[in-house]
RNA sequence: GGCCCUGUUGUCUAGCGGUUAGGACGUUGGCCUCUCACGCCGAAAGCCCGGGUUCAAUUCCCGGCAGGGUCACCA
C-alpha cells in the first residue's frame, strides 16, 4: 500500500462536491471491468456527496453495435449503481452521449488550431504505415508519428482543408521536457518524456474525435472533478495532461484502478473467462454478491472482514484502503460467496429471488411451449426442462456422440466451433440471440465454411444441450440464452481439441 | 523491443521497523451424519532476489528479476 508524501490528498476530504463518470463504450456485452470501475466511481461519489455520471462514448463508427448502449443500462441497474446524470435521466450538463457533442469537439479543435497548439496532418494511411514500418525496422525507441505535417504553413492547411482534402487534426506534442501527473492511487509522481509521445490524433479524417479528444473535453465541461478508471489508461493520461494544458484548463485528480485479471494474469478477456455481466446474472449469482466480490478485488475493510455491503464499503471507503495490484478474477471464490449469500436467505426470500428470473412466467412459458409436444405427463416437464437451466451439462451420457465433423480432426472442428461462437458476436443480427437470427446465422455459417448443416447442428445441439434429441435447435439457444451457451460450447471446444 | 505500472501462501487480501506474518477462497486430514451439503476442529502453503540504512527489516532506499499494461484516424 503506498503512504507518505501523498496521504493528505488520499484522504477524503471536504471542499468542493466531487463529480466522478464512467465511460463506457457501447460495443458487446457489458463488461465486469466496466461494472468494477463503476463501482469504485459510485462508492467515492456516495461518500463524498458528489456526483456519479454516466456518458456514452460512441465515436467509433466502427465498434458501434446496436443495443449495448441499452445492455449497459440494464447491467449496472442489476447491480443497483445508479448514476445521478446520464443519457437516459438527463443532467444539467448534457448530452451525455458523444455522439451528441460533436459541434463542440469541433469547436474546441478550433480553439487549439488557432493557438498552434495542433495542427493538420494530410498524410495517407501508407504513409503513416511506411514511417511505422521504417521505425520498426530501424529498432527506433520512438514509434510514433514523425511530425512531417507540422512543418506544412497553416495557411496553407486551411486551403487544403477547405478544397476538401482528407486529414486529421494533431496536437502538437512538445518535443523537449517531460510530462507529469500524480496518481493518487500511487506514491511517487508519474513521469513520462514528451519526445516519447506521440502527436496524438485529436480528430479523425470522418470528423469525429478520438477518445483522447472527446474525454478531456466532456471531463472538462462536465466538471469531473476525479477521473476514476483502469490502469489501462496510464500510458495515455500524459497526452491528456498536455491536452488540458494546451487548452488552458486544470487537470481532474487521476486514479488508477489496477486490471481485473485472468488466472494467467493477462489482463480479463471472454477468451478466459466470462466477462460479460449478464452471464453473472443469468447464471443465478446476485447483484449484491457480486459488488461485494468486486469489492474485495482492490479493496478491504479491515484484517478479517471481507463480506460486506455497498453501504458499508461506502461508509469505510477511503482511497488509503485500495489497493492496485491486478487482483485476479477467481470465479471460485465469487461461487462461495454467492453459496453463502443463497444459505443465508429464508426459504421464502429465495422463492422470490429464484421467480424474478430463473423461473420468470415468460422463460417458464417458452420453454413449456417447446417441451409441450415432446412430454406425455405434467410431472415429465421438470427433468424435460433440465437443460435449461444451469452452467455447464454433463457430456458423459452422450460422449461418443461428440466427435469431429466429417472431413475434419478434433482440432479443427474445435477451431471451428470456437470461430462460430465468436462470429456470432460480430453479426449484427446473430448478436441478439433470436431463433430465426440464428438460424439464419448458423445455415450461411455452414455454407461458408463448407460444413453439412445436419452435422454442426448435431454438434451444437448436443453441446448446448447434453443431447441428441431437444427442442428446435434455434428456440433452445434463444431460451438458454447466449451467455449459457457460450459456456457450453466452451466447453465442448475444449474437449474437442484433446480429440487428434 | 521502448516507456509505464505492480510484486505477502495457488488466488483475493491484512500488515505501515520488533508479529508464533492474521483472515477468506481453493487444496487437504478429521468430527458431525442414513447420504450429500452445511457446520465445527486441524494441516500444508507466503513476505521475488541481491545489496544497502538500522540495534532490528515483509515494512525504508538502490539495483536486478518477474508479471502486467501500453505503443491506432479503438476505447
Amino acid at each position: 500500500m503506498r503512504e507518505g508524501s501523498d496521504a493528505v490528498s488520499n484522504a477524503i476530504s471536504e471542499g468542493p462536491k466531487p463529480r466522478v463518470r464512467i465511460a463506457p463504450s457501447p460495443t458487446g456485452d457489458p463488461h465486469v471491468g466496466t461494472a468494477y470501475i463503476a463501482l469504485f466511481n459510485y462508492v467515492f461519489a456516495r461518500k463524498t456527496g458528489g456526483t456519479f455520471v454516466l456518458r456514452i462514448e460512441d465515436t467509433d463508427q466502427e465498434r458501434y453495435t446496436a443495443g449495448s448502449e441499452a445492455a449497459i443500462f440494464e447491467a449496472l441497474h442489476w447491480l443497483g449503481l445508479q448514476w445521478d446524470e446520464g443519457p437516459d435521466v438527463g443532467g444539467p450538463r448534457g448530452p451525455y452521449r458523444q455522439s451528441e457533442r460533436l459541434p463542440l469537439y469541433r469547436e474546441q479543435v478550433a480553439v487549439l488550431l488557432a493557438k498552434g497548439e495542433a495542427y493538420r496532418c494530410f498524410c495517407t494511411r501508407d504513409r503513416l504505415d511506411e514511417v511505422r514500418k521504417q521505425q520498426l525496422a530501424d529498432k527506433s525507441p520512438v514509434l510514433g508519428y514523425d511530425g512531417h505535417c507540422r512543418a506544412v504553413d497553416p495557411a496553407d492547411a486551411v486551403r487544403r482543408a477547405e478544397a476538401g482534402e482528407a486529414h486529421v487534426v494533431r496536437l502538437r506534442v512538445p518535443r523537449e521536457g517531460v510530462t507529469s501527473f500524480v496518481d493518487h492511487l500511487r506514491s511517487e509522481p508519474i513521469v513520462f518524456e514528451n519526445r516519447l509521445v506521440d502527436d496524438q490524433v485529436l480528430l479523425k479524417s470522418d470528423g469525429f474525435p478520438t477518445y483522447h479528444l472527446a474525454n478531456v473535453v466532456d471531463d472538462h465541461f462536465m466538471g469531473i472533478t476525479h477521473v476514476i478508471r483502469g490502469e489501462e489508461w496510464i500510458t495515455s493520461t500524459p497526452k491528456h495532461v498536455l491536452l488540458y494544458r494546451a487548452f488552458g484548463w486544470e487537470a481532474p485528480a487521476f486514479y488508477h484502478l489496477g486490471l481485473l485479471r485472468n488466472a494467467d494474469k493477462s489482463k480479463l478477456s471472454k477468451r478466459k473467462n466470462p466477462v460479460s455481466v449478464f452471464h453473472y446474472r443469468d447464471l443465478g449469482y446476485l447483484p449484491e454478491t457480486m459488488l461485494n466480490f468486486m469489492a474485495n478485488l482492490g479493496f478491504s475493510l479491515g484484517a478479517e472482514v471481507e463480506r460486506f455491503t455497498v453501504a458499508q464499503m461506502i461508509e469505510h471507503f477511503d482511497w488509503s484502503k485500495v489497493s492496485v495490484g491486478g487482483p485476479v478474477f477467481d470465479p471460485a471464490k465469487l461461487e462461495s460467496f454467492n453459496a453463502d449469500d443463497i444459505r443465508a436467505m429464508s426459504v421464502d426470500q429465495l422463492y422470490e429471488r429464484l421467480q424474478e428470473r430463473v423461473l420468470a412466467p415468460a422463460r417458464i412459458k417458452a420453454m413449456l411451449a417447446q417441451a409441450q409436444e415432446r412430454v406425455h405427463r405434467l410431472d415429465d416437464f421438470i427433468p424435460y426442462l433440465s437443460f435449461f437451466f444451469g452452467g455447464s451439462v454433463d457430456y458423459a451420457p452422450v460422449r461418443d456422440k461428440l466427435k469431429p465433423v466429417s472431413g475434419k480432426s478434433g482440432k479443427e472442428t474445435a477451431e471451428l466451433l470456437d470461430t462460430y461462437a465468436q462470429e456470432i458476436e460480430r453479426d449484427n443480427a446473430a448478436r441478439s440471440f433470436t431463433a430465426p437470427a440464428l438460424e439464419a446465422f448458423s445455415r450461411e455459417f455452414c455454407q461458408r465454411h463448407a460444413v453439412k448443416p445436419k452435422e454442426l447442428f448435431m454438434l451444437l445441439r448436443l453441446a448446448v444441450t447434453g443431447r441428441t434429441a431437444s427442442p428446435s435447435l434455434f428456440d433452445t439457444m434463444a431460451i438458454c440464452g447466449k451467455d449459457r451457451c457460450r459456456t457450453r460450447i466452451r466447453d465442448v471446444v475444449v474437449y474437442l481439441r484433446t480429440l487428434a
